[in-house]
DNA sequence: TTGTGTGCTGAATCATCCC
DNA sequence: TGGGATGATTCAGCACACA
């Protein structure tokens, strides 16, 4: 699969390469890649170390290709291997970036000023997020992809029906929930360590690929890693071109690749989407009126009762809590289904808060 | 409700303002409000036919310096509201942003330059979006919000465990799943059109002002449109100033503030923090008899045990000093809370102290 | 073999009070 | 305002051990 090619003449089909991306890119010909996949650097900014609640250490990204001094410098970088990108995409081509809010802004703006066309911005939704340990922010549960075409005239390509069918017959939306890269697909060395801080889910790439490309386009990963974009690119019979500048994680890639098999043409199947279960919470009845901050529940016997409180808390006295909790202390029980223990009243007649959920 | 104030000399509160906001903000004194919620015009490029934030008409939108000079524009009328935002905002304040992502990502890039913080972005994911009726992108079927403090440093509040409390007792994520803003909850005239082509939903601005707010504060509307941060704001005893150009807009708030009640103490009460509750010494506990001198308390595999002293401290060997050091000493961690960490037995059972404080 | 309990970990801008 | 003391803080999924 390694072989000698002139960059400028001919594209590297199938090819990982070592070096700078923005250095590789400038040696492919113009206007010659279908789709481009980029995970570059977030700029994270970790001030020190994280524990959680236990004292663990969290084993944050701490590395030197995520290190830049300022906004500007950050930028500068940007703009650099956007501009290439944008070079190396066909006229129709469209591209996808990953950030999270360190980045993303500044990225999508740098879009906009290069002249790429937003299409989409998509939210990847972690099934199971870091939670944040020490209770001053919203847990970031979520990464944002943007997804732009070459220009505002580029006709690019959206597999509508691909996405529709993979949905259950539902317009795919923009927001998308995946599990984090864990379990058998994360690469680890031999010490059960991970080999790079943010290898990206396969599922992310299939979805990705399957929508914007077709068989035999060229897929241009820029900041390769251990090869995600690669490895499905070639189960899904499309080309590719990573580029990564540590040959630890080309090593890897190859390794993976090596073991990667294309689909045959009937076995282009679509990864089922992972039906989603609508969870409400107590607290977005109170949020959307459903049930009023103020009200009396009562336990179908009325033997207790709690008044609900602006952000979905009950209390009794001096008890707040969620409805479970505090249904749970009243009882002496060690725990409670707030759902069916509490009731409002209704036309006189008590009715369990758990029916404002199904309406 | 109405009245005629000096706005450089005292706050304007529970005021709507008719006017610019830029020259409305200029007159108000410097870091006087605790919290900003913002929904600036998005920047929408439809149809071929641009508007400048000031509803002007831009023409001829094919070349690509007009969308150079399209984006600038917004770019400066960004940094000019941002810019008087950071100013009456107080210290410890925060900001809200709501956007698409025809405008977020040049908003995100405008607050780090402007040395604002960013603490979240959300995403709002809309229960019922629009679908995509031409097939040719994702639904697009969420916005974003973006939550900053003033500065790094800024000493922000976060009422998390009214979050949590609200989440069915787990970390509120940066994904929020609420409905869009309809039925009786949309203003329309008397055609039965929408009054406000983006009326935002009153649970989005409830979730926001309990995360993010206390009773009393001063919630700022940089561009009110209708009033919804001003009505949600008022039902949960917070005081508000919104600024908005359009005066039917203006008339249409005054009349939902009307009818908006303020929530009594008992149903706006929010679970309150740790933090904010008041402290108990551990000392006092052995005072009062609570925990006797000589107790013997055990981390909760009773693989280590202290013993009580009359002035509060615990020992174990030579060891002594309080509940918080000498557990991180025997843990050899860095630090312990020692309340959640040493357990005393009561029927057998292994009880944390923490639950001594709170009888 | 199957179920249960324990332990580990993930792109993280992760504290506050008091003197 | 700087340093030391205090004390607040986690969710889901997977691996593995053990019954």
């Amino acid at each position: 699969m390694r072989r000698n090619v002139d960059l400028t003449r001919e594209l590297p089909l199938n090819q990982l390469l070592l070096g700078d991306c923005v250095q590789m890119m400038r040696m492919l010909p113009p206007a010659s890649v279908h789709c481009i996949f980029a995970d570059p650097p977030y700029n994270l900014q970790l001030q020190g170390q994280l524990r959680r609640p236990d004292e663990s250490v969290v084993d944050g990204v701490d590395e030197d290709w995520d290190r830049f001094t300022d906004f500007a410098e950050y930028d500068r970088f940007t703009h650099a291997w956007l501009t290439e990108c944008r070079r190396v995409l066909r006229k129709d081509g469209t591209l996808w970036v990953i950030g999270s809010y360190h980045n993303i802004f500044r990225i999508g703006a740098a879009l906009q000023d290069l002249g790429f066309w937003m299409l989409n911005d998509i939210i990847w939704r972690k099934s199971n997020p870091m939670p944040n340990f020490r209770g001053r922010r919203f847990t970031n549960a979520h990464e944002t992809l943007i997804w732009a075409a070459r220009g505002r005239d580029s006709r690019y390509r959206f597999n509508y029906q691909a996405m529709k069918t993979s949905n259950d017959d539902l317009q795919m939306r923009s927001d998308w929930f995946l599990p984090i890269c864990n379990g058998p697909e994360r690469l680890r060395n031999q010490h059960g360590l991970k080999l790079h801080p943010t290898q990206k889910p396969e599922a992310m790439l299939h979805r990705i690929l399957l929508s914007s490309t077709a068989p035999e386009d060229v897929v241009l990963d820029p900041f390769s890693g251990t090869g995600t974009t690669a490895v499905v690119a070639k189960r899904l019979n499309r080309h590719f071109i990573g580029i990564e500048r540590h040959p630890a994680y080309v090593e890897a890639a190859w390794a993976r690749l090596a073991q990667t098999k294309a689909l045959d043409n009937d076995a282009m199947a679509i990864t089922p989407s992972r039906r989603e279960t609508p969870r409400i919470a107590f607290g977005s009845l109170v949020e959307n009126g459903a049930l009023a901050a103020g009200t009396v529940l009562y336990d179908k016997q009325r033997r207790v009762s709690v008044i609900v409180g602006s952000d979905g808390s009950v209390s009794a006295g001096d008890l707040r809590g969620s409805i479970h909790k505090v249904g749970a202390e009243l009882q002496n029980a060690p725990s409670c289904n707030g759902w069916t223990f509490w009731h409002f009243e209704r036309d006189g007649l008590l009715v369990p808060i758990d029916v404002l959920r199904k309406s």
